[in-house]
DNA sequence: ATCGTTGATGTGTGATCACAGATAACTCTG
DNA sequence: CAGAGTTATCTGTGATCACACATCAACGAT
């Protein structure tokens, strides 16, 4: 009886909205800036507006989007001391879930880590940026997982929302992430997850988030010509 | 001309009836496991449905109230690991915070804290509770704003108000909240910022997040018959 | 006696509408 | 030719309604 058939999508209109535009937002393909209307995106959708703005409240609630005193909604333009701190927050927590995976995770991590991280090679390898983005993002919450601690979890993903979009739209632009650094920073992660040390895991971790946010000021901002950030750590402790 | 007149209040009804239940909430006036509907919280404040909803769904996405499968709403039942994962990530970012506080903070900072800490104590003498629960937020959140990271001051209000309603529910059931204890680790702090030492302070802070959650614990769970938490404070790290 | 059915009631969901605020182009006045 | 006022248009907000689902109690069949 059950193999003939298949379930249904019984979620609400609202939370298919809101998922489809969280997924657009994360992936950058909303234009920073862009203002977002109820009626044009019930519309591209085929809905009524109401479904619409509720997705649209929730992830301003969510600080995905934010409301502006008119009351309408947009896309978060670009703000580097915003950005600046969204950084140091993420090493501080996503650090602390990396030094609790590596203490009490599942001794099976670090070689889960390992082979998402030949993924994530191979996928540099052959050029499709997406690809390693998606090993990337698998490889963290792989760790994030093994901490074990879901309202963590939550908080992060929320973080990684945020932050997200300028990766995305970065690469759009045609850069080359430096991911080669990253697979070598991932390696001493795994190593130090083998050997139960949190300390050095999180400092790890810190270091692959404090990188790539530094790769990407000075990408960024040399479009918006200004000062490239300085190459030592302690400019973000 | 203009000071013949006063400021009207502009929010929008929605973002009234959000923060008046975000305040019931944060003091505990609903009961744990409750299940608030929206037609109920319309007709109390004499409104329609409409920012009724907008509001609950605001508080779910928030963490503040869950929604069951049945789709209908309710303020979460107390659960014991949901509570000490809390504490725990309230411990490190919220020490997070002080630490920064503690380094980067304005130099006046130590005198404020201390300032409160004594209206705090004398709240404990004259045993107000409310006052001494307001005197501690108020001791707490003048760290977390000294620490200048307005995203981050955001995420801990919203820990607080997840962890908030626990506190008040206890005391309400008249139970004196041992904040004797919190008054001396809290000059611990004061000490600590004032010699610039962020680690100290943060540990301080950390400390004091942890004797409450002890103390909650036991006389939580005395209530509900299971084993009172050790004094070790291994227990949670 | 137990399980399934039926109904009544209460609930969230989504559509639709009326309306006020915002915005920007335009017009008129000085 | 400014600058204040006007207008047209688009936007979010809030009210109201129809509907489907959940819940639970009373009832009936087995």
């Amino acid at each position: 009886m059950i193999e003939k058939l298949s379930p249904l999508d019984i979620r609400t209109l609202q939370e298919r909205v809101y998922q489809q535009l969280r997924d657009a937002l994360y992936q950058g393909r909303f234009a920073a800036g862009e203002t977002v209307t109820i009626r044009n995106i019930a519309a591209a959708l085929g809905t009524s507006a109401m479904p619409v703005r509720e997705a649209l409240q929730r992830l301003v609630a969510e600080k995905a989007l934010v409301q502006l005193p008119s009351r309408s909604v947009t896309v978060a333009p670009f703000a580097l001391e915003a950005f600046t701190e969204l950084t140091r927050i993420r090493m501080s927590i996503e650090g602390m879930a990396t030094d609790r995976a590596a203490k009490y995770g599942p001794a099976s991590l670090a070689d889960t880590l390992d082979a998402i991280n030949a993924e994530m090679q191979m996928a540099i390898a052959s050029g499709f940026t997406e690809d390693v983005l998606e090993a990337n993002k698998r490889f963290h919450f792989a760790i994030y997982e093994a901490a074990d601690m879901p309202q963590l979890l939550e908080i992060i993903s929320n973080l990684w929302l945020r932050t997200g979009p300028y990766l995305g739209m970065a690469y759009r632009k045609g850069s080359s992430v430096p991911f080669s650094m990253g697979i070598t920073i991932h390696s001493r992660i795994i190593a130090a997850i083998r050997m139960r040390d949190g300390r050095k895991a999180s400092q790890g971790l810190a270091l692959d988030i404090w990188a790539m946010a530094r790769w990407f000021k000075n990408h960024h901002l040399a479009n918006g010509a200004s000062d490239p950030q300085p190459a030592v750590l302690s400019s973000l402790e």
